[in-house]
RNA sequence: GGGAGAUUAGCUCAGUUGGUUCAGAGCGCCUGCCUUACAAGCAGGAUGUCGGGGGUUCGAGUCCCUCAUUUCCCA
């Protein structure tokens, strides 16, 4: 059969994921084993797969499939988010294009419009997941809208108000005018702005010219101010106490206060307070029983409290305010200045703080156990920096505005009877609000009477349920699989989202099951372009995954994206590494294309081969110990960067080399099946990393019964092993590499044979001499006893090798390079002796390190001694 | 303004209790090879005041102080 001389990835890879569905490998039931259970931080549900998604799914699907290895019953719950606000926000403008307006429609027309979409659109993502190879449960897929996990989000809703947990109230929001909106603090994006510094000045009330000045950044609020504010220990201002002031253009009498709040040196020390307006205005307003107008509409005009300005937008009003201040002699100056302004995550409109009434979840109790049970360990963080950050939110913690003015999503279980603040009951139906609404009333309350809450609640109010609700964990809590799957065992996840989802569903383990959700969160780092940007579509600087699988192949990019992220570093993606990736699957590949080319004959095993053999053996074993211990701490990347060393330098570089036959030469069955063995083992612990190339090749090198996959083979168990052949070999790779400096030098081609004669000064190994023969290409390999006169030489330890001159040598050079190796002893010989004539060193340093110093001056002494006469000689 | 980090080779990063597994890895770079598994390859090579300064110690990438630069989170 001819076997392609480049790995050819696509077909294989639909192949072979066909072949583990058709299995129902990734599917999974609760049974005797030991269940390690992943759920996937679901993605929008109209979302397109990104960088970051490929690097954190590709994490998941490798811990995923090493604890399948390892015999455990694996489950990677896949699934979507409802994503309300993002979804929403597509839908409405989806709508536009098509000349649909939202406030045209109602309720119910809108949702079908967004089902329509998300059914159109949603599990685009998922499918792209399998594309990369993700062995996730998909007979689990759970999407947070489907039947039962809403019906969970609304129950918590309700238990979280029998408990006094949630609460409404009057708070200032964040409101975005173009949503239509309030947004949790998280959603709102601070950046720097340039922007114009106004200094207004207002009339002391009753004096004939008397006037105070104030700077502010948002003249167009004037109209709601309610106060002035002074430092009551600014001498500047002492007059003003308990004076009033008029406001320019409303003309107003506002009070005069004092509050330590205010800044001296900002402005000019004097404040002007817009409780509805500011949230620092608004704390003010509470404490000085301030007035409060709001002068703003939902959508970010003025209304009839904006006077003249009624019906125009803000920034519009901002301009015209500016003139007609100017123009009335208020206007004192305006000055450059720069401050930061809150812009809506979503929809990039500048964010208006806005009185409102809101639900809110109390989070100070809450978030007492989640934050105990991070801190002493039960739930681990890689990397562990991340618990101070978490700490510091914790115990600052403030409480989570859960309303959102929008459609798409579980629509609030409220239900209202009339308009006092007190005038509503929550139930999870009308059916069940009636006679609750009747009972609270003393009336007779039918359905008509009623009116559900218009907002849905926040996306993250049905998240942090994500780990118990997709195994129906509230609906039904002592359903078989939540008591099997639950507690999971590691979420991955990016730290951006710590505070919105990881924070959150550790709180409601804790409050819904009396336990951890998962055992171990692995932060993955920000995926960056080349310039540090992160990638994203806006930017334009991310390629598109699905074209890089197609050109790179999935094993190829997947390792690309983890070969440099180590957990809670930023991934600087360069298309580079993914180019690594496909080389390294080929050269697995060609492994395999040498090997089984191979005519097995019934001839003897060489010596070098027996010897190659005991080596890889032990050497499979020490780095397995180390992929091992790298994979229980979460440090991927480096499990993947010594496997990737293990099968490229020490398997393929070395042992493939030390058996391998002459041309056309055939190889001893004993050899051949050791190395198949040992290629089967390779293909188990590349699997959770490179799993279709591991498949394919799983299939190549032998006849394999139905059912007999590398996905479910068991992972390698690490063996006892002699490590003394593993210092043998250390050695006889110097040797070799000496030959090779020897032949490179002098220009002496690799198949011309050599001699070499080795003069021991201490007693060495000799078991890897047929090794270093063949290696090295030697005619003969001699022991003798005295040196060698006219041979290039080197040390390995204080035996001497002596190569002999063949027709053409260099003498100077060759004099010059041991010169060169002569001073760098002398001074290392200086540096050692420094530290033994030192007193305090030789007193105060353990009885070790000086046998050590010791040894090494002893060493070099005698290598000094060597390389002088070696130089005498070629004199 | 408050908090948490980071700074080691051209790039991305390891470096555990201070002492030969301490100055490392991968990529890149340089040199020579189309040697019949692989040029998506082979062999060899170079590269560092461990951000600056100070301190503790017989001994400091490692501990302490300080300055600088920088990232993230929160106001």
């Amino acid at each position: 059969m001819e076997i392609p001389k480049t790995y050819e990835p696509l077909q294989a890879e639909e192949k072979w994921y066909a072949h583990w569905m058709s299995k129902n490998y990734f599917h999974s039931v609760p049974d005797e084993r030991e269940a390690y259970t992943i759920v996937i931080p679901p993605p929008n549900v109209t979302g397109v797969l990104h960088m970051g998604h490929m690097l954190n799914n590709t994490i998941q699907d490798v811990l995923v499939r090493r604890a399948r290895m390892l015999g455990k019953n694996a489950c990677w719950v896949p699934g979507t988010d409802h994503a309300s606000i993002a979804t929403e926000a597509k839908v409405v403008q989806k709508l536009r294009t098509e000349g649909i307006k939202k406030s045209d429609l109602t309720r119910e027309e809108f949702l079908k419009h967004a089902f329509e979409w998300k059914d159109k659109h949603g599990g685009i993502i998922l499918e792209q997941l399998k594309k990369l190879g993700c062995s996730c449960d998909w007979e689990r897929t759970s999407f947070t809208m489907d039947p039962e996990y809403s019906q969970s989000v609304l129950d918590v809703f309700i238990d979280l108000y029998k408990k006094g947990k949630v609460y409404r109230s009057v708070r200032m929001v964040n409101w975005d005018p173009e949503a239509l909106t309030a947004l949790s603090d998280e959603e709102v994006l601070h950046k720097e702005v340039n922007s114009k510094l106004f200094y207004v000045r207002y009339k002391i009330a009753g004096s004939e010219d008397e006037w105070l000045t104030i700077a502010t950044t948002r003249p167009e609020t004037i109209l709601g101010d309610s106060a002035i504010c002074i430092n009551p220990t600014d001498p500047r201002f002492n007059h003003l106490h308990g004076k009033q002031a008029i406001v320019p253009i409303s003309n107003r009498v506002i009070p005069i206060i004092q509050d330590e709040y205010v800044d001296i040196e900002f402005g000019t020390g004097c404040l002007k307070v817009t409780p509805a307006h500011d949230t620092n205005d608004y704390e003010l307003g509470k404490k000085h029983n301030l007035e409060t107008l709001d002068i703003f509409n939902d959508n970010g005009t003025l209304n009839e409290l904006g006077l003249h300005y009624a019906g125009m937008d803000r920034f519009e009003v901002r301009k015209a305010i500016e003139k007609e201040l100017y123009d009335k002699g208020y206007l004192v100056k305006t000055e450059d200045h720069i401050n930061k302004v809150g812009f809506s995550e979503r929809t990039d409109a500048v964010i208006e703080p806005k009185l409102s009434l809101q639900w809110f979840v109390s989070m100070k109790d809450l978030a007492e156990p989640a934050l105990e049970n991070v801190m002493n360990g039960n739930i681990n963080f890689h990397p562990e920096k991340f618990k101070n950050t978490y700490r510091h939110w914790m115990e600052n913690v403030k409480d989570w505005c859960i309303s959102r003015q929008l459609w798409w999503g579980h629509q609030i279980p409220v239900f209202y009877y009339g308009t006092g603040s007190e005038d509503y009951v929550v139930a999870k139906t009308i059916e069940e609000a009636i006679p609750l609404a009747s009972a609270k009333t003393g009336k007779t309350i039918t359905a008509a009477d009623l009116k559900q809450d218009e907002d849905v609640l926040d996306t993250w109010f049905s998240s942090w349920l994500w780990p118990i609700s997709v195994f129906n964990g509230l609906t039904d809590p002592e359903n078989e699989e939540i008591n099997y799957y639950y507690p999971t065992n590691d979420l991955v996840t990016a730290p951006e989202i710590m505070f919105f989802w990881v924070a959150r569903m550790i709180i409601a383990g804790y409050e819904y099951k009396g336990e951890l959700p998962f055992k171990n969160v692995y932060y993955t780092g920000i995926v960056r372009d080349k310039l540090g940007r992160k990638m994203s579509k806006s930017l334009g600087n991310s390629p598109d995954p699905i074209e890089l699988i197609e050109k790179y192949g999935a094993d190829g990019v997947r390792m690309g994206i983890l070969i440099s992220s180590p957990a809670g570093n930023d991934l600087p993606f360069d298309i580079s590494q993914c180019e690594q990736g496909r080389n390294f699957t080929n050269k697995i590949w060609n492994a395999f294309r040498l090997v089984s080319n191979w005519e097995v004959r019934d001839i003897e095993q060489p010596a070098s081969s027996v010897k190659a053999i005991e080596w890889f053996e032990a050497k499979f074993n020490q780095q397995l110990i180390e992929i091992n211990e790298s994979f229980d701490k979460f440090r991927i990347s480096e499990a993947l960067m010594s496997t990737y060393k293990l099968i490229w330098d020490d398997f393929c570089s070395w042992y493939l080399e030390m058996i391998k036959p002459g041309y056309q030469q055939p190889i001893d069955a004993l050899t051949l099946e050791s190395t198949k063995v040992f290629f089967e083992k390779i293909l188990k612990i590349i699997q959770p990393f490179t799993p279709f190339i591991a498949e394919e090749i799983w299939h190549l090198i032998r006849e394999r019964e139905e059912g007999n996959d590398v996905i479910l083979a068991q992972w390698p168990v690490v063996e006892a092993y002699n490590p003394i052949v593993l210092a043998g070999f250390t050695k006889m790779e110097e040797v070799i590499t000496n030959i090779r400096n020897i032949r490179k030098q002098n220009n002496i081609a690799s198949k011309i044979k050599m001699d070499l004669f080795i003069k021991k000064n201490e007693e060495v190994a000799t078991d890897f001499d047929s090794v270093i023969i063949k290696m090295g290409n030697l005619s003969q390999l001699e022991y003798v006893n005295d040196k060698l006169q006219n041979a290039y030489s080197f040390m390995v330890n204080s035996n001497e090798y002596f190569v002999p001159f063949g027709d053409t040598i260099d003498l100077e050079a060759e004099k010059e390079k041991i010169q060169a190796e002569l001073e760098y002893t002398k001074g290392f010989l200086i540096s050692v002796m420094k530290k033994l004539d030192n007193e305090k060193f030789v007193a105060g340093a353990p009885e070790k390190v000086l046998e050590m110093e010791r040894k090494k001056e002893a060493d070099s002494l005698q290598k000094i001694a060597i390389l002088e006469e070696k130089l005498s000689g070629l004199n």
